[in-house]
DNA sequence: TATTGTTATACTCTATAACTATA
DNA sequence: TATAGTTATAGAGTATAACAATA
């Protein structure tokens, strides 16, 4: 198999680094604006799309009660608000409000500005290389 | 400056996304083994050093206090112990017992095998790349 | 006085189990 | 009966502020 090649365990410790930088990274923006980083990924969530709470809790890999507290969390803070489905009153939909889109856009303004400061001193043919490996990995994670 | 290449946007969002993904592996390895993300970073940390608690709140990114709080926790499931300073008797250091470098252990061979099957799919060459700018990367964070 | 670490407090995050409402 | 979501509960993670011990 292809996982016995000399570098691998030094690929991987850098991997799980880089991973750890750019969560801390995001971890400190989030913080900076008053929210958590579990709240950050809902925000940047629901910049594209309005997804109903099973669907929530599957891409947060959160349980759906956890979902709940967190929705009623960013309710009360006037972020988010629950929307009714009419072909199936059981289902809530979670849209952004006003307020909540402003904060996730200029969470997402700050985000791009700090994993910019990693990727900074690439060249853009590394740059290029790095956006191929990157979309490698993420394919091989969708079908595996 | 460097950061104003086409595809930069592109990058960002992809080293996001695989710092999600490689955090949400980690989160669940953590939760197989019965402990937290913060207690498999401690428990990784404690394999090759024996820190005092200022410097696990530093290199963690946490308060000192919620250091104290996880030390708590880690002592109690018989994972780590506090051990003094002679130096100076206000400095305490963190070290594995035996059970806790046994979980150390298992933690880090799965990672290694979990983070394998994100890169297992890229060639030598392709590896090889990826070293080299995710060491790029740590360089420029480490010397900003 | 300054530093190291702990404690008290309050809030968020998280899962499990039991529940309500709808299909 | 099965599904979508909520609530109750309990424990972990987290920071702020106040504190004790040591330097």
């Amino acid at each position: 198999m292809a996982s016995t090649a000399p570098h691998d365990g030094a690929v991987i410790e850098r991997l799980i680094e880089v991973s750890f930088r750019v969560s801390g990274l995001l971890t400190r923006i989030a913080a900076a604006n008053d929210v958590s980083l579990t709240q950050l990924r809902l925000l940047a969530m629901l910049r594209e799309t309005r997804p109903r709470m099973a669907v929530l809790a599957d891409r947060l890999g959160l349980d759906r009660s956890t979902i709940s507290g967190l929705i009623d969390r960013a309710v009360t803070r006037g972020l988010v608000e629950r929307v009714g489905n009419p072909d199936d009153a059981r289902v809530v939909h979670v849209a952004l409000t006003d307020a909540g889109r402003q904060l996730a856009d200029l969470l997402h303004h700050e985000m791009a500005g700090a994993v910019a400061e990693i990727t900074g001193r690439l060249g853009g043919a590394e740059r290029a290389d790095l956006l191929y490996l990157l979309d490698r990995m993420l394919d091989d994670l969708a079908h595996p």
